[in-house]
DNA sequence: TTGTATGCGTTATCAA
DNA sequence: TTGATAACGCATACAA
């Protein structure tokens, strides 16, 4: 049934033509003019033939793959990380890239990065933490021209160009909304989670520098995303003095939205007034946080203009060479005002 | 500074051997058996120039990539999915593939088709929907021995193999608990969303169904994402006999949880008891449903098996070729009874 | 135990 | 306007 796939020379042989004509033909070659009637003729024999170009053999003879590799391992999927990355495919195909994702999991550090560089790809698109100095060598020396980081201020940074998140800011406008709308003491969450804790602390940091500013109390609780573990939490607040019954309004950066709804549930259960007694932003504004009641405030990340960006950087890093490395500060991010404070 | 990658031909130099070694070496061949002198001269060397074999180089020698190719555009991105991919990712390459994750949205039909040829993966794991006869056509003159499709029961079967996964049942599972618990009508909801609606109209036939089976009145209301939708749907219930205050109960099933929060939000705003007046279920136990108040009932897919199945098939028929086309029904359900019902 | 030689499918240089 | 031919990096049959 399936036999050996169509080459080029099949093609040529079919049409009855070289199968440098046909390389020339479908590669559009404007050096060489080829006559309307050959031309037509290796198209129809290539679409006949089912004849598909090998990537491969085209990646070995030009040197170059025009793959950007992207391993998402641990990257937290949610409608921000998929629209950014529907978007950032769209872009790059524009530039004449294929994005690729890579999984492989199972690899770890210096060996992630050469099961990377195998592929040949022109530029990597990779989570700052696992861009070690040895990883990123590793890519260079195998000839790929941009590597990228993706992570939060100051990781990485004198690496490779690092398109960062500014999460100590997002901490920082939650905080700053919190008390303007009446707040008297500052909680930050911060999630037991791998690869969602490094980034709880960063934002803390954003609301305990908020807090020391105004000179408000200030305290930071991690949580695991169970209701009995926020529960318990509740207990200790009550004993630090935070209750439905008191009068002092207390906010509550609960990290994102999803512990935001988890906070606000085990609240509701605990007698707790929302936005009373305790006041509540989660962040990345997504479309469950609508639903609840209270409406929830939330920190939207803007993510329309970082795509089409990232991507220029990109092919400008892959076109000039890898000459200094920019800092990328593509995120921006704006509070989205509704009815939990 | 980045200069060429180093081949075998630079590892052999420096270690003193011939190219061939290097190979021999690098791939543990039992045919020739290398002294262990030179064996660790090669490893040293390899080291040292961080030499990185070129996937497409020997993709080209051997006439393999074991790259599994998965074109994920409109699939639904949520832990579930998110959470299947990671697993056969880790299964596969268990078994020698490497998964990877291609986007271009941008191509469609067979154009899209030839850009995943090109890179002449052993096997494409595709959406059913995109997998038509042309397409199928040809991946398989490139020589691509397994193409499988992610897909509803009876969805282009007859071409490839398939995995289903049993949309109508787990409309008639939802329909049987409503009744079970004293639902005397049954809605079905369907999302006008691109790439949902499909499945939503399956599930809505098992409602359907079982609705028939019993006796009981049914209807399906087509729903957009938001609450203003939503609002204007509940008027139409309200003249259709359902509202908050009648005695008999109205069971939903509200496609999946995502869904059934938007209906739960609304309903409680428009004074619906749930589950009084109002039984909801959901599906794909979400975390977050188990946040809502009442606790939301819902219908969750069992993906523990599907991947180490999924990936065995797939070895299968890569090894002995696409004799037959079995359909797999790799996913199973089962209802999660919590308080919304 | 190791080296030599060949070909995979493609593009590009040069000659016709 | 088109055709021969070489080279990309690697794996392997065969020779030494």
């Amino acid at each position: 049934m399936s036999a050996k796939p169509p080459t080029s020379l099949d093609v040529a042989r079919d049409a009855g033509v070289s199968q440098a004509t046909v390389s020339y033909v479908l590669n559009n070659r404007e050096g060489a003019r080829i006559s309307d009637e050959t031309r037509a003729r290796v198209q129809e024999a290539a679409d006949r033939l089912g004849y598909v170009p090998h990537a491969g053999a085209r990646t070995l003879r030009t040197g170059h793959s025009g793959l950007v590799l992207v391993p998402l391992a641990d990257i937290p999927y949610g409608p921000l990380a998929v629209g950014l990355m529907e978007e950032l495919d769209r872009e790059l195909s524009r530039l004449g890239y294929s994005m690729i994702q890579y999984g492989a999991r199972r690899l770890k550090g210096v060996a992630a990065a050469r099961a990377w560089a195998e592929l040949r790809p022109v530029a990597v698109l990779a989570p700052a933490e696992r861009l070690t100095r040895q990883a990123v060598n590793v890519l260079h020396s195998a000839g790929i021209r941009a590597v990228i980081g993706i992570g939060a201020v100051g990781w990485s940074s004198e690496i490779v160009s690092t398109v960062t998140m500014d999460h100590e800011e997002i901490g920082a406008t939650a905080a700053e909304h919190l008390l303007a709308r009446g707040s008297r003491t500052l909680t930050a969450i911060i999630p037991t989670e791998d690869g969602l804790r490094d980034m709880g602390l960063l934002r803390a940091v954003g609301v305990q520098r908020v807090a020391a500013a105004h000179g408000v109390p200030y305290t930071q609780v991690d949580l695991a995303f169970s209701e009995t573990a926020t529960a318990a939490r509740l207990d200790a607040w009550r004993a630090a003095g935070i209750s439905g019954e008191g009068r002092t309004k207390h906010g509550v950066f609960a990290y994102n939205d999803d512990y935001a709804m988890l906070l606000m549930a085990v609240l509701a259960d605990n007698g707790f007034a929302v936005p009373g007694n305790v006041a509540v932003v989660g962040c990345d504004d997504l479309p469950l946080a609508k639903l609840l009641r209270p409406r929830l405030t939330t920190v939207r990340l803007n993510v329309t203009d970082a795509p089409a960006l990232l991507a220029q950087t990109l092919d400008e890093v892959v076109k000039e060479g890898v000459t200094r490395q920019p800092r990328l500060a593509l995120w921006t991010h704006a509070l989205v005002e509704r009815d939990s404070t």
